[in-house]
DNA sequence: GCAATAGTGTCTTTGAGACAGTATTGA
DNA sequence: TCAATACTGTCTCAAAGACACTATTGC
């Protein structure tokens, strides 16, 4: 029995490899408007352009792909505990006139009260954009962002991925418009609050409600045990 | 306005690399049971250990990650047209002893009657096994393969991934078979056929039954056309 | 005819949406 | 009292499951 030269087994070494990032697709709601977190370029390729905000990962530095993404996260925004997920790899031989790179992106949801962004000396190449009237972006990143798109829209239907959107404690009818700017349709109340309420997943904050000039309205916070799915995968 | 050094713009030259290889987790149908394709090391480390199928990215010969995902499985399995699909990356210092590896998973589905396995000197080294009675996993492997049972367990429900277990053309009693497989329970016969049926994914095969000592079944294949998604996504 | 499996029809239950109703506040 | 918004109850409709029924073959 041979079991030598496994194809995965040609020493490392002799192998060039391709260049390693993570770029983060970062959305958040302000003014009712889904925006979407991108820097705009220094340095050539792509000099000027906005781009998704990224970088290289660092073996000597980052303990994983996650802390990578939550380094160049930490580092473009003041965010603490946002939402964040792996979106998909990228990679070909194309997608930076440099050579060789690989992506992993990164899916994340800030709320609007978190916005602070990273003070330092490029805070003023960093700013939201509205995803309806982005710019064009640099190497593949339109792509990239469409695709987060694609999976915030396809997660909104039976997650509360939305709820992250909005400040710790929000109250139903918030969330309900934020499922509808997501979903681009009106909703109805009852079967909107008959859905949350069987899925279990936020609760009341005891005693406190949001007053205005009209009815207050119960404020409500994701439980803290809760998966973020809904209906049946419960 | 200062646009100098943007992190992810410090030279790619000066930045050492992680490793970057694909992993494949290829499930298939055989005896019954849900099988996956591993490959006994050859060498350190982990040398003896079963692994997922794997190798290296290499910039020179890969056009792109899902090129190397199809070099990878085109080097272990004869199969031409299985479905594939990027599972998820994996990526920090310690998975692999020898440095910093990020791993981009694919998942694929074949056909039983596809499975000869790609003939060379290794083939003896390359084996089918029962999900449930694995053996233990080289490297972070074994976390690979759940995460790949999640995604089988899970799009079940509403796609019609299971079909790509089965040969090109099959019967809806072999279908609804590999669904009640997975999902690890009996489906009712009626309401399994009508969803097949409103999805619009398969297509009669004109005039092709399959007979037995019985009344014979008509025989099904997926539709050209088609995109995998069952239910409200159509 | 009989066993065996393919395929269909019907009833019930469940959940979502439509929509109208009631509740509670500030002014 | 009124405007405004929060919240609830009820009706309808459609999809999903339970289950019994019919259909077609080999023997």
């Amino acid at each position: 029995m041979t079991k030598a030269s496994a194809s995965q087994d040609i020493s490392p070494a002799q192998c060039p490899r391709p260049f390693v990032t993570v770029d983060l697709v970062i959305f958040t709601l302000r003014e009712g408007q889904l925006q979407v977190l991108l820097m705009q370029r220094a340095v050539p390729p792509f000099e000027g352009m906005w781009a998704l905000p990224g970088g290289y990962v660092r073996p000597d530095e980052d303990e994983s792909l996650d802390g990578a993404a939550a380094r160049i996260l930490g580092s473009k925004t003041a965010v603490a505990t946002p939402y964040i997920e792996q979106l998909q790899g990228f990679g070909n031989a194309r997608r930076d006139p440099r050579g060789w790179t690989a992506t992993f992106a990164y899916f994340a949801l800030i709320a609007s009260e978190q916005l602070a962004l990273q003070s330092g000396a490029n805070a003023e190449d960093v700013a939201w954009h509205p995803v309806e009237t982005r710019p064009v972006l640099a190497f593949d990143h339109d792509l990239i962002l469409r695709t987060g798109l694609e999976r915030l829209r396809g997660k909104v239907e039976y997650t509360i991925l939305p709820a992250h959107l909005l400040p710790a404690k929000f109250t139903l009818p918030d969330l309900q418009s934020v499922y509808e700017q997501i979903l681009d349709r009106r909703l109805d109340k009852s079967a909107f609050r008959k859905k949350m309420a069987d899925a279990g997943l936020l609760e009341p904050v005891p005693g406190e409600m949001r007053h205005a000039s009209n009815r207050p309205s119960q404020l409500y916070r994701i439980r803290s045990d809760a998966t973020p799915f809904l209906g049946r995968t419960i």
